[in-house]
DNA sequence: CAAACTGAAACTTTCCTGGTTACACATTCG
DNA sequence: CGAATGTGTAACCAGGAAAGTTTCAGTTTG
């Protein structure tokens, strides 16, 4: 199940690896404009780095950037490299196997709750890293011109 | 945010109903088959009826029937008569106010999951819960010959 | 009028996420 | 080479939301 905050973080830090491409970021710095702690950004750099978007590297003047460009990151592969399938959860407690709605309700419900997952992962597939980071240099330049 | 196992039940629910068309149940059957207790039934049965899914019969014989017929009832109905939109939750911490990307990473991701979250509720539109019933009696059928 | 329901409120329990701390291990730089 | 600076990881704590539980007022039917 889902309801975990852990995709917009994670898309949080790849914007900001994005934004400064070539310099690996601490997951200190990271953690402060992410409003968390470094060990939670750790966490997900960690699966970031599994799914192959990052890349860390250890030692002093280490940190985390970007395995490739911006580009070439949807936001599909973000959600999938931090979050378990199952989007929508079943029954907490089982339901009566004695009775014959309750015995069937699950697999008649788990083949439709996939395939709606995987449209709302067509609709993210159609969104890349870039155009995140877009959207985010057109607010700032928008804010700027008002001010 | 999402990660609720109402929809689950509100199906279930629902599927007893159509089960049994014309008999309303009482929230103790129901919860007997949803293996829960009828006051989490009642829950989920007001916000079925608030949204015109289900009639409830107060008093003795009373119970809750289906308003209508279970091929004009999708599973987007259901799950919007159960769920708040959100499936999807932001930062929990709120991002650096003073960092671009903290300031721009949510006004920019809001509309993107509002369109994977619709992409979601419209693959389940096109499943109605008569196509949920007819699934549970073909499951019974297929374990009866089996056996 | 009595029985049998729903609707609703208040409270407890359970579970998961995120926050926190601590530390072993790997690099790089002086 | 060795100290400083990172990552990777584990263990534990805290907070919040969902579900479970209890109780009761209100309503309808027989």
């Amino acid at each position: 199940m889902a309801a975990s905050t852990r995709f917009a973080v994670a898309t949080h830090l790849l914007a900001l690896m994005a934004a400064d491409r070539g310099r690996p970021l601490t997951s200190e710095a990271l953690a402060r404009s992410a409003g968390t702690n470094p060990a939670v950004v750790r966490r997900i750099l960690v699966a970031l780095g599994r799914a192959g978007l990052t890349a860390a590297q250890l030692g002093k003047g280490g940190g985390t950037e970007l395995a490739r460009g911006p580009k070439k990151i949807t936001l599909a592969d973000i959600y999938r490299a931090v979050e378990e399938p199952g989007l929508v959860p079943l029954h907490r407690s089982p339901p009566d196997p004695a009775c014959p709605v309750g015995r069937a309700i699950g697999p008649a419900l788990t083949p439709v709750l996939a395939a709606a997952e995987a449209a709302f992962l067509r609709s993210l597939e159609g969104v890349t890293l870039k155009h995140i980071v877009r959207e985010i240099a057109a607010a700032n330049a928008a804010a700027k011109t008002a001010a």
